[in-house]
RNA sequence: GCUCCUGUAGUGUAGUCCGGUCAAGCAUUUAGGCCUUUCACGCCUGAGACUCGGGUUCGAAUCCCGACGGGAGCACCA
């Protein structure tokens, strides 16, 4: 019906008779159905052609017809960047590069005393981890005075006035609808104030504020007049005391959208309402407009990602820094052992929703495992060691396949008289029962409890259902951190990181700090150096 | 409180604009099996969802109305 609109004025006459010949060809054995259909229309045996891979994950962008495409990643650089942050720079990142555009990083730094260099330098870190490459940096305190120059367009056009009432007046007054009697200003008063803001000895901070002339009555909250301009006189990280008039968000962004000709803006869902301001910001000002794109905040399960979440933890000393790995930040998840496609890859299967997310730490995690199994040497691991006693060896040099199916070399390893064994296992294991020692062979222990003896029966067997590792010679101690989540609920989980206690063949000590390593049984864990690793996941 | 956004399996999403091929796809999770010198990876099979109530229509996840749930904004932060 879909294909011959007709027929669809006779729906109801037709569905009873589609009804029954479904029904007349389901008494027909299948095999004959296929046979009937072969012969009469084969074409529909074809198994069509699979369509062709979706190029992203991301919907198409609209309005892209004849620009370039060039999207922003704008961070104010007031704290460390996290998998939020990350969310936002990938997928502007992967519209750009879908169609072949431009993405540029650009700090929005106009709120002097949050900034701090090291915060700049923690983005730029972040984004290198990532592998996100981005065209140019902007530093919107590098280029005030264009903004000046569009604040004396914006006045002059009696667009906004500068305003002297007080913060509580003005939010009162905002929340009743109320214009105060700035607004009547002439435009030429308008322009004294507004010098006067900028005069060492004019307004102080607080004292006046440019501000957008909206509508006052507008059931959008952001559109009653708000402020464009404000002085600030704490230092500013990179600019010292050179400004004292700072431009807002409101105005800052979308002007260095406008100017870098930002073609698509992709921001979080909490500036949705403010795309009404910005268009009639620009429209006042005559300038091109970019296509404004929301999605959804993205939270992980019991790890809190808002700064607002994160800095009392830190400032109580619940947890000592932002490197953490039990946070969400992009270094806290490096440490953890989470590699960046993986990051990549996650944020990109949460699509474009304008959804708020709450995703559990474990989808993460599938991501990290495929990428990271294939490169993770197994190594032998135990914890609360036990001594086992081990006789008739065909061999006292053993070489270990690093990897099960993947070449990843061999090591060798020297067993003489005994092994280590994981106390746990060491508990089940029973006196005539046999068991594999993983890469050696099966044993039949002779002697259990104390005196754990086993003895080397054959290389191979069948049906051997205990399957252990073991670690000779002389291990390595090993002091395992395992991060579990922060947060059940609104409670802070105390038990959030535990140290274990662990003993690694001699290998560990070969490899890099920062390798990946599956102790067989145990887990994924990154080494972070030689007597500590940090547990990834399972 | 007002305004806006949002509601598909346990979780995250696709589909919603342009109603029919959606008795709803994918991933994760989970159950079972296979593979295996790991409880890894991989492979196979299964389980599991359109918030609710009305309406429009031959036909609604999709359109309309209402309710309910979740989020955001109401800053001289971004």
């Amino acid at each position: 019906m879909g294909n011959v609109p007709e027929l669809r004025q006779k729906a109801k006459e037709i569905g009873p008779i589609i009804t029954e010949i479904v029904s007349e060809i389901n008494q027909i054995p299948i095999e004959e159905q296929q046979k009937e259909i072969q012969e009469k229309y084969p074409e529909l045996l074809e198994v069509k052609k699979e369509k062709p891979e979706k190029q992203s994950l991301l919907p198409p962008l609209k309005n892209t017809e004849g620009k370039e495409i060039i999207t922003r990643f704008p961070p104010a650089p007031n704290g460390y960047p996290h998998i939020g942050h990350a969310k936002a720079a990938v997928i502007s990142e992967e519209y750009a590069k879908m169609h072949g555009g431009k993405l540029i990083l650009r700090f929005e730094d106009t709120n002097p005393g949050t900034e701090r260099l090291e915060y700049y330098a923690a983005i730029k870190v972040g984004m290198d981890w990532l592998g996100i490459k981005y065209d140019s940096v902007e530093h919107v305190s590098d280029n005030l005075d264009v903004l000046y120059e569009k604040a004396d367009q914006i006045i002059k056009s009696n667009d906004a006035y500068v305003c002297t009432c007080s913060q509580d007046n003005i939010s009162k007054n905002r929340r009743e609808m109320i214009e105060c009697n700035c607004t009547k200003q002439s435009v030429e008063e308008n322009e004294k104030l507004w010098h006067k803001m900028f005069d060492e000895k004019g307004f102080k901070e607080g004292q006046a504020l440019l501000r957008f002339r909206g509508n006052m009555q507008s059931g959008n909250t952001t559109m009653r007049d708000p402020a464009l301009f404000r002085i600030n006189t704490k230092r500013h990280a990179r600019q010292e005391q050179k400004y004292k008039v700072w431009p807002t968000y409101d105005f800052a962004g979308i002007i260095f959208d406008s100017i870098s000709k930002v073609s698509h803006a992709m921001r979080s869902k909490e500036f949705e309402l403010r795309k009404e301001l910005h268009h009639t910001i620009l429209d006042k000002l005559g300038m091109e407009k970019s296509e404004f794109i929301f999605f959804g905040r993205l939270d992980l399960e019991g790890m809190p990602v808002s700064k607002s979440a994160l800095k009392p933890l830190i400032e109580n000393g619940k947890v000592p820094w932002y490197d953490d790995p039990r946070l969400p930040t992009l270094e806290g998840l490096r440490r953890r052992g989470i590699r960046p496609e993986a990051v990549k890859k996650f944020v990109l299967s949460l699509g474009l929703t304008k959804n708020d997310t709450v995703s559990p730490f474990a989808s993460l995690e599938a991501f990290n495992k495929k990428i990271i199994d294939s490169e993770s040497i197994r190594l032998h691991m135990v914890r609360n060691p036990k001594e086992m006693k081990v006789t008739n060896l065909p061999s006292n040099e053993l070489h270990l396949p690093n990897h099960p199916t993947i070449d990843l070399g061999k090591r060798t390893v020297t067993v003489n008289d005994s092994v280590l064994i994981d106390g746990d296992d060491a508990k089940e294991l029973k006196k005539g029962e046999s068991v594999r020692l993983l890469g050696i062979g099966i044993f039949k222990i002779v002697e259990d409890d104390s005196n754990l003896t086993a003895e080397f029966i054959s290389e191979n067997a069948e049906n051997i259902e205990k399957k252990i590792q073991w670690v000779a010679g002389e291990p390595i101690k090993l002091k395992i951190i395992v991060p579990d989540q922060l947060f059940f609920g609104e409670t802070f989980n105390e038990d959030s990181l535990k140290e274990i206690e662990g003993y690694v063949e001699q290998t560990y000590l070969e490899l890099k700090d920062g390798d990946e390593i599956q102790f067989i049984r145990f887990g994924y864990c990154r080494k972070e150096s030689t007597h500590q690793v940090i547990f990834t996941h399972k």
